[in-house]
RNA sequence: GCCCGGGUGGCGGAAUCGGCAGACGCAGCAGACUUAAAAUCUGCUUCCCUUGUCGGGAGUACGGGUUCGAGUCCCGUCCCGGGCACCA
């Protein structure tokens, strides 16, 4: 065979794409009247020094198959990329080499550009956009004045994660178990001035609006879990001999008669003034140990409890009783109000505590017996106090003289009464709380937006206006954090000098820059009108291509980017510069490609540097100890991680994206195993040769010729699958369906060059740089990009006769051929009839027989 | 602990509304072509019993149930993956 007529990928697939970029053949067209809008989003990348890993392809090839497949069916696709390139990673390599961030950044969006555009995506290029460009973050920082403006922007004195070793501060994700993830060392909470955006005003409504959402479900629950609300009640609590009262929230109003001590958190305002001066040097000596405390040491210890008597008592108000107030760090002050009633009888933690310290346990709920019978708990044990029931169960030993009786009440009808009562006695009222909490919005870094806001000699905060934007990241000498705590910004000299335009007044910049989550948090509404330097985005724009219809990414940003953006675009839609009230109508999570790995028998992980293989057993090189196959998320410790670069280089790009959808469903994770992209590999060269003679042509056998029946049917029952599955997005099912097409025709002669060209578009969308090729050498001038999509003939897959199963008791005894559209009465005497089955029924009495038309016969015999 | 997913051949996976389990691909085996290899093509390939054909049996994590019929529905158990985790 020469090289001519050969498939060669690496030929190709450059030509075409370099086609496509050059004739802005997936241009988006705004505002086409004529055409159905499409809005397709992938989750932009944070460009990386490490490059594309094969996780990166698996969602966007899924999207560019969606986005090909409905241009052929006429839909005016947006489908951009760009990139979140304000982060971490390029600015501790700035500290540790002094190469500017803006340096890295660029180099590695330059690598991320050439990764994607090899893969042949169909992106309109025209709207790239960088969150580090200042004609991009001038906007984003236009969005925080917004913010700003309707108050939902505020400073405030906030703990930090401060590491004294580093000399600065650290976000979140670079601490892990209260150290430092570089350098292991401690980290501790200390209080600065932060921006924080009241997200948590918005709490109900990002609640509510999840439901109306084509999301996945487990996706949806996660950010209602995240969002927390619950119901319940304020209740407030008289001290003995002082004038203030403890105001606690609770869920379970209901239990107030079993409550026996309570707790304030350490940071509690009322802990100083509350505590009796005996007390006070246990008291200060523990909340001083509480405040060293990383919040997941707090929380992470869950099993000891600990805690200091104030010597203080409470009144509580259903009973007059006399209760010790507490202070233990099991209560956290963020919230509710930072202090609870404890009710040890019917809740865990509660019972913990009460347990160790000698507290009393009043049960007041008789627990539901089948219940607690699940449980293996008894309820004498509950109604001695010696076990906790936090379940359902019917209320006892509750009632006052003063108009409170819930005794025998279930718990959802004791808590509205209890609650009810204690509005009536202005003694606490009906309440509502949530775990979302304000975001912090301040970085201490320098690598991220600068905030649009000074400090005025005179105090004032200034918010600067739109005209001083974009507010330009100042070059700086070093990168290194000043020790301080403040942000490397503190060292840009005169940049820090404010001076205000109208009035001359001075001030000092805001040195802390926003979180990477800004830049992410609005990209797909500039994607929209990328290049506007009058505006954000353009609103008529914006009415045509919002909202994004299919939004396609890693489940990791599960909550935190999702939930981030829905609250911007809420805020955007309450201001009216956005018309929808969610941004992405349809979420679909691609599954997670793991890599092939090795353990040893005490299951630990072997790298695969380590492992070779003998006799087809994998062995560890070193030891020889046999090794046991599994898969793992990829990563460097474990030398698993696949380079697209190179299966590209080797098998082409239409290879690739052909096995990564091959693999398994989108939705899936699943295990990388380059040996099946040599399958995939195999169709495409026997896609090749079906149509492409040795001498590069159209292959003699291809011309104009009648199809056989079964040909006939194997082309619209494939044209239908595809359509079908690519719908859906199950790419999988919708490739087997194409082998088996291949399998069909390319052993025929002749072939339907119908039947090919057909075939050509269906699998166009799939490996489109072949198919191009196979398009243009089929004699055809232009891109098949813009092609109709094929139709399906019902009338061709509907067959004569079927293939029937005969039954006997469940059993398969018999095939027989039937006409397709037998009534069931004629399928069952021609099953009654046939010989093998009368052998099996071998005369037995026949009791019922159930006919399934097109299927099955089933004869039920005594 | 709680909340989501998920357990099907040697492997990735398929199976419409409860109707022939294992499509398609990988790996493996046998054969064809070839001086040879690669490539390609053809056939076989869930397991067990049976020398083999014929034939029979078992089988979708495990144990029950519903049904003429269960991978699919119901109850319980185990295992794996992900998320949350003192939120009162």
């Amino acid at each position: 065979m020469t090289k001519h007529g050969a498939y060669d990928p690496a030929a190709i697939e450059p030509k075409w794409q370099r086609y496509w970029l050059e004739n802005k053949t997936f241009r988006a067209e705004d505002l086409d009247p004529l055409r159905p809008k499409l809005y397709v989003l992938d989750m932009f990348p944070y460009p990386s020094g490490a490059g594309l890993h094969v996780g990166h392809p698996e969602g966007y090839t899924a999207t560019d198959i969606y986005c090909r497949y409905k241009r052929m069916r006429g839909f005016n696709v947006l489908h951009p990329m760009g990139w979140d390139a304000f982060g971490l990673p390029a600015e501790q390599y700035a500290v540790e080499t002094g190469t500017h961030p803006r340096i890295t950044t660029d180099r590695n969006i330059e690598n991320f550009r050439r990764q994607i555009r090899s893969f042949g995506f169909s992106y309109d290029w025209d709207r790239e956009v960088n969150t580090t460009d200042p004609r991009y973050y001038r906007w984003t920082q236009w969005i925080f004045l917004q913010l700003y403006k309707k108050g939902l922007a505020y400073l405030a004195e906030v703990p930090v994660n401060w590491c004294p070793a580093l000399g600065t501060v650290l976000a979140n994700e670079e601490v892990v178990d209260g150290r430092s993830v570089r350098g292991n060392h401690p980290v501790m909470r200390r209080p600065m001035k932060q921006w924080m955006l009241k997200i948590t005003a918005y709490a109900e409504r990002l609640l509510q609006d999840l439901d109306d959402l084509d999301w996945p479900e487990g996706i949806k629950e996660m950010q209602r879990n995240w969002i927390g609300k619950s119901t319940g009640a304020e209740v407030d609590f008289a001290v003995q001999d002082r004038d203030e009262a403890i105001t606690v929230y609770t869920t379970r109003p209901d239990t107030l008669f079993g409550a026996t001590y309570m707790v304030l958190a350490p940071e509690h305002p009322l802990v100083d003034a509350l505590t009796l001066p005996e007390h006070r040097a246990a008291i200060a000596a523990y909340r001083e140990e509480a405040a060293r405390k990383s919040d997941l040491d707090r929380t992470d210890l869950a099993t000891d409890k600990t805690g200091v008597f104030t010597g203080r008592f409470a009144v509580n108000p259903v009973n007059d009783e006399r209760i010790p107030i507490w202070v233990s760090d099991y209560v956290l002050m963020g919230y509710g109000t930072g202090a609870i009633m404890a009710v040890p009888a019917h809740d865990t933690r509660d019972f913990e505590f009460a347990t160790k310290f000698g507290i009393e346990v009043r049960c007041i709920l008789e627990p539901d017996r089948a219940a607690a019978a699940a449980e293996r708990l008894r309820v004498e044990d509950v109604l001695a106090g010696k076990a906790c029931w936090p379940g359902e169960g019917r209320l006892i030993r509750s009632a006052n003289d003063r108009g409170l009786n819930i005794n025998g009440l279930p718990v959802e009808a004791a808590k509205k009464r209890t609650t009810e009562w204690l509005e009536q006695n202005g003694l606490g009222r009906f309440s509502v709380n949530y775990k979302l909490r304000d975001w912090l919005f301040s970085r201490q870094r320098y690598w991220g937006e600068p905030f649009p806001v000074a400090y005025m000699e005179d105090g004032e905060v200034r918010i600067l206006d739109e005209s001083e934007l974009p507010v330009l990241l100042p070059e700086v000498e070093d990168f290194r954090p000043t020790g301080t705590g403040e942000s490397p910004l503190a060292k840009a000299g005169e940049w820090l000098d404010y001076v205000d335009p109208k009035t001359g007044k001075r001030g000092r910049r805001e040195t802390h820059t926003m979180p990477q989550w800004a830049g992410s948090c609005w990209y797909y509404l500039r994607y929209i009108d990328p290049q506007n330097d009058r505006r954000a985005w353009d609103p008529r724009k914006e009415a045509y291509w919002m909202p994004v219809d299919l939004y396609v990414g890693g489940a990791e940003h599960a909550v935190l980017h999702l939930l981030y953006a829905r609250f911007w675009h809420k805020v955007l839609y309450d201001l009216g510069l956005v018309s929808t009230k969610e941004p992405f109508r349809r979420l679909v999570n691609q599954g997670m490609i793991l890599g092939i790995s090795y353990r040893d028998t005490r299951g630990v992980p072997v790298p695969n540097d380590k492992v070779e293989f003998r006799d087809d057993k994998p062995v560890h090189c070193e030891t020889g100890e046999e090794l046991e196959e599994f898969p793992a998320k990829m990563s460097k410790s474990l030398k698993n991680v696949v380079n697209p670069d190179e299966v590209i280089a080797q098998y082409g790009a239409d290879s690739f994206r052909l096995y990564e959808m091959f693999m398994g469903p989108l939705r899936a994770v699943k295990p990388w195993q380059t040996r099946g992209v040599e399958g995939v590999s195999r169709f495409l060269k026997r896609v090749w040769r079906m149509i492409i003679g040795p001498d590069g042509r159209v292959a003699p056998e291809v011309r104009s010729c009648e199809m056989t029946p079964e040909q006939k049917r194997v082309l619209h029952a494939t044209i239908k699958k595809v359509t079908d599955d690519t719908e859906s997005l199950d790419f999988n099912t919708a490739i087997s369906q194409m082998m088996i097409f291949v399998n069909e025709f390319s052993r025929a002669t002749p072939r339907s060059r119908e039947a090919m060209e057909t075939f050509v578009l269906l699998l166009a969308p799939f490996a489109p740089h072949i198919c191009e090729e196979i398009w243009e050498r089929l004699g055809h001038d232009r891109s098949l990009a813009r092609e109709a999509w094929p139709e399906y003939d019902e009338s061709a897959l509907k067959l004569d006769q079927v293939e029937v199963l005969i039954q006997v008791n469940g059993k398969p005894k018999a095939r027989i051929q039937l006409p397709a559209n037998m009534k069931p009465a004629d399928m069952e005497r021609a099953a009654l009839a046939d010989g093998d089955v009368r052998a099996a029924i071998g005369g037995r009495a026949i009791r019922k027989v159930i006919p399934v038309p097109g299927r099955l016969v089933n004869i039920v015999v005594k």
